[in-house]
DNA sequence: CATCATCGTTAGATAAGTCTAACAAGATCT
DNA sequence: AGATCTTGTTAGACTTATCTAACGATGATG
């Protein structure tokens, strides 16, 4: 319901931020958000709440009546998938990569969501790239320091030698979805995008392994409406070229 | 000067830790921390440390009357050093592996160090393990996706083939400090103990590729005197027995 | 010795985020 | 309709961390 602006995101608390993507993710899996849910959701009372839905209404980031519905603003939608991101992005991290507990790594994304810069941000993208086109590197680790603790195999021998996707020509079944017919879907591998537009693109959750619907794409210049983590977006044909992605075929 | 005990870490808020943090600092490159320096380092003014020197002193962190010298003590020296280390894992994280500039990894680090619990310090550890047993993971990330932004190019056609170190084999030149004579010293490898050794190792300061010099060792029960990270720390010889290193042979 | 500069402390104010308790507004059920 | 239950709001208090401004103490200098 979003087209990518140039809104500088604002410095926001920790808390706030907190609120804008509880809302975000109980309009998204309940299609409203209540006070009530809002609390129990981050156990805190509704008098807290309720508080600071003022606070955010007055940044412009939730639309919000007394005792009314509950929705994001444009802006505040955009800041809430902003931290969503990169909380699927640190879990991901400490789960896939570190081997955490799907819980654990949790409840460390959620500790670090509010702090990560741009540019660690950027940089644990490219990492994730970086492993998409080559698993052995994750797979190796997983089998034996974050694994169970001999403390004398060594992982290297069988790092190494097998590195199965890697054979296969990469760019083979690439393409950018600026390529994609409505009703397809694929899974982000890469995006090209360099400086404010990737960031752009990663904030509105964006990231490699996530998976891409494509609903409407017009012809020239118009945008193309996409699916992305159960939220739709609208992206300029200049901003889909620089999104690659491999469709299973 | 610290012998590992089993105290429970007392939960602290950020600032308050920033402040054992910086005393720590100050104290191991000036000799002395005084109100004036701490609130430079923290930017803060010098009424905000003395508030905070009272509480710290409150919960006996630090030695500390009014207008006399200011030293952490046992508690607080444990307490400062837990956080430091975190901070230097992630600092070399955001460095060595994502290669971000030392300046933004130590900025990423700060905000991040209040946070890391010990289980994903632990896997980041192990992580390291992993790397400094076979570094052509990192080198070839390091070769494409943190480095320019090709996009084409692709990596494992560099990282798979030579794995330098991994031919040797790790255990040759591997021993445990406890075998180590005073005098010598030597870079860690790896933690093998576990559980809530492991984690009291770490919060001291041993980690992958920091390194360590023997001062004293006595032989049976007596500790084992070790300086690392600038500190001086004293091992049982259960517990030295559980650090690996490699010695420059 | 008197003065002045530096350093540290105290008092009082502010801001953010939380709580409890009391109250108000709807909704539901006889 | 009236009683009651649920939900949300307001008022007031507390905690933490910060600030400014004034004050006190220590030590150096003319």
């Amino acid at each position: 319901m979003m087209l990518a602006t140039n809104a500088p995101p604002v410095p926001m608390s920790e808390p706030l931020e907190d609120y804008l993507e509880t809302i975000y993710l109980l309009v998204q899996e309940h299609g409203f958000a209540r006070v009530k849910d809002i609390a129990k959701a981050r156990d805190v009372k509704a008098a807290t709440v309720s508080i600071a839905l003022r606070k955010l209404a007055e940044a412009q980031l939730v639309n919000y009546v007394r005792r009314e519905y509950i929705g994001l603003t444009e802006k505040g939608e955009q800041a809430a998938r902003r931290v969503l991101t990169r909380h699927r992005l640190l879990t991901r991290f400490f789960e896939e990569v570190l081997g955490m507990s799907a819980h654990a790594a949790g409840e460390q994304a959620c500790a670090m969501e509010h702090v990560l810069t741009d540019e660690a941000m950027d940089r644990m993208v490219r990492f994730f790239e970086f492993l998409g086109t080559c698993p052995s590197v994750v797979t190796a680790f997983g089998q034996c320091p974050a694994g169970s603790r001999p403390g004398d195999e060594h992982p290297c021998g069988a790092a190494s030698p097998e590195c199965a996707r890697c054979s296969l020509n990469p760019q083979e079944r690439s393409m950018s979805i600026a390529s994609m017919k409505p009703g397809q879907s694929a899974v982000v591998t890469q995006i090209t995008a360099t400086g404010a537009l990737r960031q752009r693109l990663l904030d509105m959750g964006i990231l490699p392994e996530t998976s891409i619907d494509v609903e409407r794409s017009g012809p020239g210049g118009h945008p193309l409406w996409i699916r992305c983590q159960g939220a739709r977006l609208a992206l300029r044909r200049a901003e889909a070229s620089n999104i690659l992605v491999r469709r299973p075929s």
